[in-house]
DNA sequence: CTGTTAGCGCGTTCAT
DNA sequence: ATGAACGCGCTAACAG
């Protein structure tokens, strides 16, 4: 470990001077940036972190929260912004909040260090405190989530997708096909990520003219053992009852599946499945599902783009990016 | 954003017994300390980490280096390391290096700017050159592979599963089943991930008195593509000639499945499978596939123990742990 | 118990 | 072009 001090004393320059040759910026003749050069070289010379950030503020790093590590639907995102941000020459530090508001809290207060130079985060629990700490934390942070309502700050940006569209998107497909009795596999419908679903869900039904019937709306979790225990209960309550499904996740659609083979209902053409997420789950399970995609990966790139340009070209304005989500067929679904 | 010295003015104290005040550690009357404490939350003081970094030289900050980002195997490692390290009071500096030597030797070099604290590494090319620089680096380093060779150096452990006896495991429990001619499905045996395996598979077939037979061994890319395309091209090449099939990791066995569907090969009437890497995705297939546990949950536990006893308890001696793979069974192999 | 002082290592300003 | 001096914000040794 060896400062500009140890280089100083090796070449009989100041660490001043060093600093200038090393940094480029300043005077500094060609003969010494040379001698420091040779010297930085032969001792090894590696700046610390810590001191640099100090002085500039800048950390070089940037903090990605997601809501839930174990989701498989955020690893896309979590490879794109990392591959920008690499890029860019940032690290990226993974945190996540296990969907836990009071976290979320205690996530963004962490900016105060100064430990990083901004954030992308995931939460569905958007609301007055939550921005009110963003706006206070003074880094630029980019939301993954559509956030309307505060469109009018400064100091942030969003970058998302519609998931009220995609619910929209996969009924639609599905109708299209021919079927009239279309069900909802649906998680909590008190967050964003459930309740915009469930009404794309009953638009598209609407648009299409077929009553919405509640019955047919399966609450779950969001998790593959959920999707099957509640798909299992409902089978063996009401019987099929339909003969289209639309799930809010690609793990409850697996689940389904699961349901489905083991009462011997026979996929698709008992039963067609449109998910939404189309993770690379969708490919693995048999039928293979037919699945909207998230455009994880292009959120991921967009927020990761987004947060570079507050931070390296010192953009000031807030610009909101939507991505529309997009319908990929496999075999799933079956034409009535 | 303010400072010691703004609660120095603030409460008249001078900036070292608000410091002391607020750590804890010193001399400081209750009275000051009530002050301060007050004054700092007025002021909305929250300490700027990288002055802490600076004087204290520890960051709370730890890098993950794995070798590829885009492979589903590391998740659960990433989960646990991120847990345990949260536990801590770390933060997880994830970095991928996409099996590139190269990369993995800058990274390891990045060690020296002294901003994280430690480094856990998953490579496959550990050498003379990848462990000079490790050892240069002076930080603890963790590596979740095997690596005996080196275990007489003092500035790093191991945590990580045998590969070879997963192999053997995988081989054996098919062996056991009555299968005669079993294959392996394996990618590139110039990696240890490659060739460690073979030689499992290879052990295996030789204690249970089965010759080996090369034409059974197809060579792929550890990628669900690459094994479909591989297993596809075996199956016109040779037709099926085997009972059973050792796929040495989960996509390839994916890729597998959809190839025997194709072709019309019914599983596991014609053909058993088991994998290696015993992913979430084995319970999404079907049949659903009976897999070796590769303990990425334990082995990132584990390293990120070791590392958090350097770092936080300053161990100095080299552990190594070795952990046991372990076999899920599913439904994917018929017992003859 | 408190305040003064002196770094941590780097960057930048100001004389020279 | 170079060096001296100072500040970034916090910590720790020392003197009082």
């Amino acid at each position: 470990m060896s400062t500009i001090y140890d280089i100083g004393r090796e070449t009989g320059l100041s660490p001043s001077t060093v600093a200038r040759a090393l940094s480029g910026k300043g005077y500094c003749s060609e003969e010494a940036k040379i001698k420091v050069q040779k010297a930085a070289k032969k001792l090894n010379y590696i700046p610390v972190q810590a001191a640099k950030s100090l002085k500039s503020k800048i950390t070089k790093k940037v903090m990605f929260c997601i809501p839930d590590i174990y989701n498989p639907y955020y690893f896309d995102m979590i490879r794109e912004v990392n591959r920008v941000l690499e890029q860019n020459g940032y690290y990226m530090i993974l945190v996540h909040t296990g969907h836990d508001a009071k976290k979320e809290l205690e996530i963004v207060d962490t900016l105060k260090e100064r430990f990083v130079d901004g954030m992308i985060i995931l939460s569905f629990h958007f609301d007055d405190k939550l921005m009110d700490r963003i706006r206070n934390s003074g880094l630029p942070v980019v939301l993954t989530n559509r956030c309307d309502s505060y469109a009018d700050e400064e100091n942030f940006d969003c970058a998302y997708v519609d998931y009220m569209k995609a619910a929209y998107i996969a009924t639609e497909y599905i109708l299209k096909k021919g079927h009239k009795k279309v069900g909802l596999l649906v998680g909590d419908i008190r967050e964003q990520m459930g309740y915009e679903r469930l009404e794309g869900y009953q638009r598209a039904l609407q648009d299409y003219k077929i009553p919405y019937d509640e019955k047919l709306v399966i609450y779950s979790d969001f998790t593959k053992t959920g999707g099957y225990a509640s798909f299992s209960e409902y089978l063996k309550r009401d019987g099929l009852g339909m003969t289209g499904l639309v799930a809010c996740n690609d793990l409850m659609g697996i689940g389904c599946i699961q349901a489905c083979r083991e009462t011997k209902i026979v996929l698709p053409e008992q039963l067609s499945i449109v998910t939404l997420d189309n993770t690379d789950y969708c490919s693995c399970t048999y039928p293979e599902l037919t699945s909207v995609d998230m455009r994880q990966t292009q959120v991921g790139q967009n927020a990761a783009e987004l947060l570079m340009e507050r931070i390296r070209q010192g953009r000031r304005y807030t610009k909101m990016i939507s991505l529309m989500p997009r319908l990929v067929e496999r075999n799933s679904v079956l034409q009535l």
